[in-house]
DNA sequence: GGCGATCCTAAACCTCGGTATGGTCCGCGC
DNA sequence: GCGCGGACCATACCGAGGTTTAGGATCGCC
């Protein structure tokens, strides 16, 4: 894109992408890894969930590999452990005997792939780059949205409050009114509004509150 | 063009859900069917795709139980069939004697759930229920989407363009630079847009946009 | 007690949005 | 030819948006 300093957090995918092989098979582990740095892919590979769970992520667009036995925790487990913690990260299993309902299950709970051993060396940095790149698009969005949700924050509960109405659509006086105010009052927050929140125009906060999910708490629609 | 009869569609999704099943083998689409409406849903068996195909479907959230194994046309291949004629219905697939592929394969083309036989009732009750919610939800957005639609196909080009431009955060006199018009001649087009839409202020105006996907496709960015 | 943040308001002033009213020009179809 | 609709523009007017300057009030914190 541009070359520019800009925020600090914009450039932040910029580093390479990660795969993350968990698999208590040290040559598994190693046929993996070997095969993803053979296509210039950084591979890290752990012998249990354990193990991963130490180490600290990178902010690079990444994806794990996972069999669906593992050590001590199944692999759907494990899947259904990291949702619970926030942690989102594109998940393709692996499984020499799985079966259709275990499938199932992960494909919902939003696995990219389910390969059955022994699988072709494409078939899985297939998957991998599919994985790559929806962890890419969605560090994008979640990072767009940590910074709007970081603009927000800056603002005070009154304007927070002006926000909603504004973008919903009410004119300053029907806020006004609607809150009790003095309509400059009103005027004055949205001026402060639009400068805490970087935005150029109205249009520009109506889509902030869109991504935002602002609805108004206290509901109110338009003229 | 001001006093309108509300909208004839927006009863549409007022009709009883249906549960459409396609199995070449009469008792199982016999079972089914009496499942289904023992819990009070309407029901409709095929004995194949082409049967189903020729059946007018009903404005009504539904869903389709499919067998992988269909006489003619495999299950997958159907799906894949009905996505390309556009028709957009949550897949139920039942299988004997599936593989994980074919599961995969289903799941990544959307499908709700890939039951095994025997299952139980209970099961494919369960799977019924979420795919006829889902239906219900996109369906829903589906008519919002096309009623907006109706709306912008009564807009002249100009006035698309104008709007394109308004929502994307110009001011009145931006726009009439960037195509060469007087600052009023905009203004009126503004006014036409919105009654047209039917947009009762700016930013209910800017969603519009945001959901018919409007990014001027002579496109420039504001101040 | 002083400091800063938040919240509120007023007057003055300017820009922008929006709606008439009225008129020109062009292309299309009957 | 005529009517019609789309596109365009001008003048005038008014309401809404927005900034600046200049306050006042409350509350929590050092």
């Amino acid at each position: 894109m541009t070359g520019r300093p800009a925020s600090p957090s914009t450039l932040a995918t910029a580093e390479e992408p990660v795969v993350f092989v968990i698999d208590d098979d040290a040559s598994v582990r190693e046929s993996l890894s070997n095969l993803f740095r053979s296509v210039g892919l950084r591979a890290e590979a752990f012998a249990s969930a354990h193990d991963f769970l130490q180490y600290k992520l990178p902010n690079a667009p990444s994806c794990l590999i996972l069999d669906i036995r593992l050590p001590r925790l199944s692999g759907l487990d494990f899947q259904a452990e990291l949702a619970k913690a926030d942690i989102h990260i594109p998940i393709i299993f692996m499984t020499g005997h799985g079966d259709i309902p275990m499938t199932v299950r992960a494909m919902k709970a939003g696995a990219v792939d389910f390969l059955t051993k022994p699988f072709r060396d494409q078939d899985m940095l297939d998957a991998v780059t599919a994985a790559i790149e929806r962890d890419r698009n969605s560090r994008g969005e979640a990072m767009v949205l940590s910074e709007l949700h970081t603009l927000f924050a800056t603002l005070t509960p009154r304007e927070r409050q002006v926000m909603a109405l504004v973008t919903s659509g009410l004119m300053n006086k029907q806020i006004a009114a609607e809150i009790g105010l003095a309509e400059i009052t009103v005027k004055i927050h949205r001026g402060h509004i639009m400068r805490k929140m970087g935005a150029k125009s109205l249009p520009d906060l109506v889509r902030m509150a869109e991504l935002l999910g602002i609805g108004p708490a206290s509901g109110r629609s338009q003229t």
